[in-house]
DNA sequence: CTTCGGTAAATTGTATGCAAATAGCTCATA
DNA sequence: TATGAGCTATTTGCATACAATTTACCGAAG
């Protein structure tokens, strides 16, 4: 994807992570992955440290592993994820937002109303990211912004980790009708001013992952995204 | 200091950046650092890359930067260190501590009490980070405390980057003992099991960094800690 | 069958070579 | 003075060499 070599390098990697190919615990080789990508050591090493950085890799004294997470890591890390999101719409309600954004949210919201309707599952995930990415950016906080970003960056953490994981079940349109319930009350919060139901709402947006998270491991589905998670029987 | 050579080249950058000998905007030349610092090209540009993901550098198509801040930016790292250190201490009041932890922060308490009283400052600033890492880890969270560890990587907004700075001013030792009420009403809520008010103080504690900014902004006075600051003045 | 030692193979951290890209300089032109 | 073309010197991204370390394998001892 990128011009440079380590970027496209590090796409490469960081999907195979996020898609279970490379399980955890899995120890990342440089010269191995360099003759299979056709590439030198030296751009694969740097994808590797920045792979390190996001987390999805560990480093001892002979190389990257494929971390694994507990469960428990699962859920802290979908309420990190809802206390970043609570946080940043806390403060687009209390600075107040402008007529361009507010559109700009009711526009997303209105999508989201027809893509859920007409059940076209395809157009929902990135809707949805959208939508979040929205409200981060009316925190007016670069600093805020770029750590929502940073809580998406495991593949169970996002904000459509789990909607299209359980396309099948009938608890996914229930959990699709939720959210975007919640997504229209974080909007009338935010144009009210209201900061901390804002807040609470996102928190609270977060915890149904939680609920799909459960549902997985209790049904014994083995979605991609908990791939990397130890004990996901 | 590292034995393996990208270690010891990271922690003397980081250090040279978040003491201001190297002021914002200028430009690292890896090849140039790597005379200056007897070491190859190599585990030079591997610091480089890994202070990039620690945000205090900035990486454009020819080369890394020391990154520039906005005080807005100053003010919200700050409150993104009070929201995430808010949830920490929440965490640990609703799940309870048991007596070693406890145990822990008392005489953590104690220790700060006397340095204040005694006004060995010297001592202050790691007594306060270990109070503080010690309230991230009761939170149970390995994933809050790494967070919550990562909020302190800029050198504004660590929870000791200010007392040590104002050190001549009378506000110094005022801020000391607002402070160490916090830690001691924090404690109280977590041994309580009072969530939302552990919470809250943390919150509250993190804004006092805030006023000093203020002051020393004000004042004119140009810490270390802010000369990564484009308007300090 | 398991555990320990020792050798061989593989892998890493670092140094360095090289082509391509970038920055900086000189000087002509408006 | 300001602007811009063209040339030169750096500097980067990537490839590769090499020593030191780590891992893997295999046979001997318990």
């Amino acid at each position: 994807m990128g011009d440079l070599q380590w970027k496209s390098v590090l796409y490469q990697l960081r999907s195979r992570i996020v898609s279970g190919e490379l399980t955890c615990g899995t120890k990342l080789r440089a010269s191995h992955l360099a003759e299979q990508m056709n590439a030198s050591r030296t751009p694969i090493s740097e994808a590797l440290i920045k792979l390190e950085g996001e987390g999805l890799l560990v480093r001892d004294k002979s190389g990257f592993t494929v971390r694994s997470f507990a469960l428990s890591d699962v859920y802290d890390a979908i309420d990190l994820r809802g206390l970043l999101e609570g946080a940043a719409a806390q403060r687009a309600a209390e600075r107040g937002i402008d007529a361009a954004g507010l559109t700009r949210l009711h526009n997303l919201l209105a999508e989201l109303d027809q893509v859920i309707s007409a059940g076209r599952v395809g157009e929902y995930d990135q809707l949805n990211v959208d939508f979040h990415k929205s409200i981060a950016e009316l925190s007016g906080s670069e600093i805020l912004v770029a750590e929502v970003q940073r809580s998406y960056r495991f593949p169970f953490a996002g904000p459509s980790a789990f909607p299209a994981a359980l396309n099948d079940s009938e608890r996914f349109q229930e959990s699709l009708v939720i959210g975007q319930h919640h997504h229209q009350q974080v909007v009338a919060a935010i144009a009210d001013g209201a900061g901390s139901r804002a807040a609470a709402l996102m928190v609270e947006h977060a915890k149904l992952a939680h609920q799909n998270v459960a549902f997985a491991v209790k049904a014994h589905v083995a979605p991609p995204q908990l791939a990397l998670v130890r004990e996901a029987h």
